[in-house]
DNA sequence: GTCTATACGGTGATAGAC
DNA sequence: GTCTATCACCGTATAGAC
């Protein structure tokens, strides 16, 4: 499909801003700058405004985390191992942007429950695509179905809490001891 | 100590609407109609305006979760028993507020990242001290010092990580499950 | 069809009345 | 000391020029 280019460029600078800051923090005034496009462009492709906008700014986003988890995870036919491994990945993420992104989708995911159905519904439909990486690898590595949907869950709330203090402490430490745990807790988890 | 009565109102006030919507989406205007405070008051307890009043509001939450922990976690001497259940105490109370409130850290701490050091080291010292008393549970329960530090921020991760979920998907399943999850990992864990 | 200029409401903050 | 009335600014959204 054909992608316009300024509202590629909108899209994907509001996800950027979002990740770093939240949805409120944020403003159009910032997106326009920082994108460089003019403010009645952003009306023309998102005739609802703001909120269309970052609901869309979600679904980038969690295209792209989808690719990656998929991605990494391939690097080891082992679960327990290509999990741990994804995280140290996102450790570098975060470190890397100086604590100032990791978790594309927390802020907004806490910030939408009582102020958007809409990005809720975004936010919901990315974690729930994001569970089904693990759970697809999980799955592959000889967990049952219910089981892997099961720890996918365990895995995202992990990775997610992990970058929040991460982020908080400026230290990915915390990110990598869970890492290693969740590696153990994989590696002991009985398969049924 | 004798506590102002309009001041507290407004730190209590600020707490609630804060762990609901965030810091940015909570305006002055808000927290006063709320409180039923007059606008004047606020800077006369609070000079520097919103960042000094939510910097409060999150030492006031903190003070808090350490003291519903601590009593929560003393219903039973085993660790791997009392953390499940406290777990499941926030379960409730996420879904007794129709998943607006819980986890009242988690969008500053990430908003404040990167808007106000002030704020962050507001959510840094709370997440400290709520795992010192994970810590200290743990330690009591055999394991060593630094074994205990180390899995009370795997437990801090898993449940804002697991708060995170449940909220965004209007259950709490997910939070329940981290309970059960977590119980079996500090069972099997070994203490050294 | 694409964008510039403008409107309007609400924000955080303050000066000064009681 | 406590609060009311007002400010300057920035937020989102729109109308209409090219």
């Amino acid at each position: 499909m054909v992608m316009n280019n300024a509202r590629e460029q909108l899209i994907e600078t509001t996800a950027a801003l979002v990740e770093a800051q939240g949805y409120h923090a944020t403003g159009l005034s910032q997106i326009l700058k920082e994108s460089g496009t003019p403010k009645g462009s952003l009306y023309y492709y998102f005739p609802a405004g703001k909120e269309e906008l970052a609901a869309e700014a979600i679904a980038h986003t969690a295209q792209l985390l989808v690719k990656r988890a998929t991605e990494a995870l391939a690097a080891d036919d082992d679960p327990a191992a290509a999990i741990p491994e994804f995280i140290r990945t996102i450790a570098h993420y975060v470190e890397a942007s100086d604590f100032a992104a990791g978790g594309p989708l927390i802020t907004v995911a806490l910030e939408s429950v009582t102020c958007s159905e809409r990005l809720n519904l975004a936010c919901q439909d990315a974690y729930r695509r994001l569970q089904e990486v693990f759970a697809a690898k999980l799955q592959a590595g000889g967990y049952s179905a219910t089981q892997a949907t099961h720890l996918a869950s365990f895995v995202t709330a992990a990775i997610e809490g992990g970058t929040l203090l991460s982020r908080t402490a400026h230290s990915c430490a915390v990110l990598r001891q869970i890492a290693d745990d969740l590696g153990v807790f994989l590696h002991i988890m009985p398969k049924s």
